[in-house]
DNA sequence: TTGTAAGCGTTATCAC
DNA sequence: GTGATAACGCTTACAA
């Protein structure tokens, strides 16, 4: 290295105490808060620490401490917007919690699996936080037991007793699709996808329950159209294929904000009007769905309390003896423009 | 801590060697991919890593070579999508180099110096990516020679010497009013604002130059709106308020596409249709103004390979002795459905 | 080609 | 209350 080399002329502990005349050992009580130190002691050597400007060196510490300080933090894509609050959450908990975070992108399994055991079995990071697990990421319970892993908001289905954060994905789909019946539809239909994500199960049994319970429709699969993504493109075509039904459907729901603008476009299209003739509604609370006309109804997620909440929990495990295994946080639907009576 | 702590059953260098039958220093040859190891030696080390799975100890190593291994990267907002592929493209090119992204969310300049202070006075991280730099932070210079500083794509203006990556917003922004004039418009408007980032100032010259060039209107500043940020809403006042004037702008120009969608709200709110009746333009193409309609003529910046470079800059400057200090790269004009010709 | 040993900057266990 | 000093796990002269 040519700077950062520089170090060189860097104050260490033993700098401190000689300056302030005591030993190293006091030097690192002060600095550690750890009782038995004389206060006027202990101002001589915050004064020296401040004329040197001492840092107390990270991996020294580490090493001796037997910790890092430092959490992993893998996510799937980070142009989805969905994840940034989420790691706006987890950056400023961290940061209060003086911890850093090792946030690494990541497309597969394999590739998760190999990055954990890196970083945590060299010790880069004291455990992990995993955005957006698979149902079947069985391969998580290998590591369960050495360290510490948070999953958020998706956990795969044999981990339940690993710590992670999320909502209730069932009960904010039952609740919407009973707003959907109280304002009058009877033939609703759901845009999902055959991903691997816990929520997208909940979802669907939560629309599928409310739909069986009121009796409306006999076959509710006819009504559920199956992507394979969240995007956009999906939910245009979704929308084509539901709407050309000869029964259509007069309300649309569906498990992402994203699929729910396509399928918006996809009934604009077909010279349908929202919520005259058709109801929409998304999943998710994106920012930059306020920039569309008519504005979307959805289920809020907390994104950034996912992350801070996941930050949190992370550190418990770590050091309380007694600590939550799971955080189910709170939803919010909310009813906007795309959701309108039928008569 | 609890879980971690497990760490002490973890094989470390001596029980390699001892396991091989070599020293520890063979060991660490073998590692290190020294010259000057025996094939044969080689593979017996080879073969004890594995067998005990040894990772080496990343703190230990840190102490004794005095690198960290790790970039501090600081972004002035997660939910930005625009930094988004920034943060893609350093986290992809850091796993290439072997190097840990700290990724910490900074609102204030004074933050962001007591962070890099924090983190690299205590080595944390060898150096720092800084995420959209103001005009004036001229604090940063403090850092430049102590060490590896890289801004991206913005950087303060005494900075110039110091390494960053960026496009050349004059020129852009200079290309783009010359193709909208050389569509037949004239009254060209400028949606802006006083925000203290350089590409800021280089989009206004670019931007001027060209009309002045043209010599259409005699105040080009009439046709200026000035907001105080890049919002959608902001996009919407400046339309409402550039589209009343007596001789209202055929084209509205905007240095960020959410503004320029704003822009398309309020022309449409006045019934205006584009781009029959008005061409507006963007800065940036993030990822989702392909779901508007019409789809937004502007300039795509290389976000991925500006977070990709900025890491390969970083590294160059820590371990090459000769290294470049700025790298400008390639933007690209889209010309879509929101410009047209005036006849 | 390989081994020995010093040292990186802390923390923590003893003495005093 | 305070000070020596032995780790922590690695890299790297220097010796062999």
């Amino acid at each position: 290295m040519n700077k950062g080399m520089t170090g060189i002329n860097k104050a260490k502990i033993e700098d401190v105490a000689r300056n302030a005349g005591v030993s190293v050992a006091t030097v690192s009580r002060v600095m550690n808060g750890l009782p038995n130190v004389r206060e006027a002691t202990k101002k001589k050597v915050l004064e020296a620490m401040k004329e040197l400007s001492y840092a107390p060196n990270a991996s020294a510490r580490s090493l001796r401490t037997q910790e890092s300080r430092a959490v992993l933090v893998t996510i799937p894509d980070f142009t989805n917007p969905f994840y940034s609050h989420i790691l706006a959450g987890i950056g400023d908990c961290a940061r209060e919690l003086d911890y850093s975070a090792l946030i690494v992108p990541v497309e597969s399994e394999t590739r998760i699996d190999k990055l954990i055991k890196e970083f945590l079995d060299s010790k880069k990071a004291d455990g992990a936080i995993l955005l957006g697990s698979k149902v079947n990421d069985d391969w998580i319970k290998k590591y369960e037991e050495k360290y510490c892993i948070v999953q958020c908001p998706e956990f795969s289905d044999g981990t339940k007793n690993i710590p992670h954060i999320s909502i209730d994905n069932y009960k904010a789909m039952y609740e919407m699709t009973k707003y959907i019946q109280s304002i009058g539809h009877k033939r609703i239909a759901l845009v999902i996808n055959d991903n691997q994500f816990v929520s997208t199960n909940m979802r669907y049994k939560g629309f599928t329950d409310a739909v069986n319970e009121a009796g409306y429709i006999y076959d509710v699969e006819k009504y559920i159209y199956r992507g394979t993504d969240y995007s956009f493109e999906t939910g245009i075509v979704a929308a084509r294929q539901l709407l050309s039904m000869k029964e259509r459907p007069t309300a649309i729901l569906c498990i992402s904000d994203i699929m729910a603008l396509g399928v918006m476009r996809g009934a604009d299209e077909m010279g349908l009007k929202i919520p005259k003739d058709l109801s929409v509604t998304g999943f998710d609370d994106i920012d930059f769905i306020g920039m569309f006309h008519p504005s979307l109804t959805t289920v809020k997620q907390p994104c950034y309390e996912f992350g801070w909440e996941s930050m949190k929990l992370f550190y418990s495990c770590l050091y309380d003896e007694k600590h939550e295994t799971e955080a189910c946080l709170p939803y919010k639907i909310k009813i906007r423009e795309s959701t309108g009576k039928i008569d």
